[in-house]
DNA sequence: AGAAAACTCAACCGAAAAGTTAAATATGCG
DNA sequence: CGCATATTTAACTTTTCGGTTGAGTTTTCT
């Protein structure tokens, strides 16, 4: 399966074996967690992966058990090197 | 809450509004998982976070809903250099 | 206008998760 | 030994999760 830019709900859905009902609620969840965004035009909902939600998580768990904070500058640089 | 090196499940327990058995039974999913390693001296049992468990898991998000890989040699520099 | 498409809503269901209490198992201590 | 401490186990109940179905809303198409 392939993660298009944008997808509607039923885009989402069609490679699984589940009712769109589920699918509609799941992307909800999703979108009330920052995971996804979801942008109504017309009759479809587009939704679009927002992976700046775990990005922070990421940066959580960088900094998780560790005694000195991270350095969010560094982190910062490494993304940005990563992404280019 | 302040998070120890060391913890009895009485002391995780401790700030929690639940039994001790539901604490124990959470901590044994814990180590399962690998996120915490127990060990038992005489009666109590020792609990360590275990923050490399969490590790995969952030490299996995950096990621996600990138076009292209994350270049893992990069980001375990950025580790090293962060653990240091 | 009327039908189809895209989605959501509400009510419901079963299974899994997460909690409880009480008893059981070790271990440490005076 | 006998009691207190630390934790687990077992049986059970409650809550949550993830799903279904059918009806309802809004938008598009002809």
């Amino acid at each position: 399966m392939l993660l298009e830019d944008d997808m509607a709900v039923t885009d989402v859905a069609y490679p699984f074996d589940v009712s769109l009902a589920a699918i509609s609620k799941h992307l909800a969840i999703l979108a009330s967690s920052g995971l996804i965004s979801q942008e109504k035009r017309g009759r479809v909902k587009w939704c679009k992966l927002e992976p700046d939600a775990l990005r922070s998580a990421s940066v959580w768990m960088q900094g998780f058990g560790q005694f000195e904070p991270v350095n969010l500058d560094v982190f910062e640089k490494f993304l940005v090197s990563e992404l280019e």
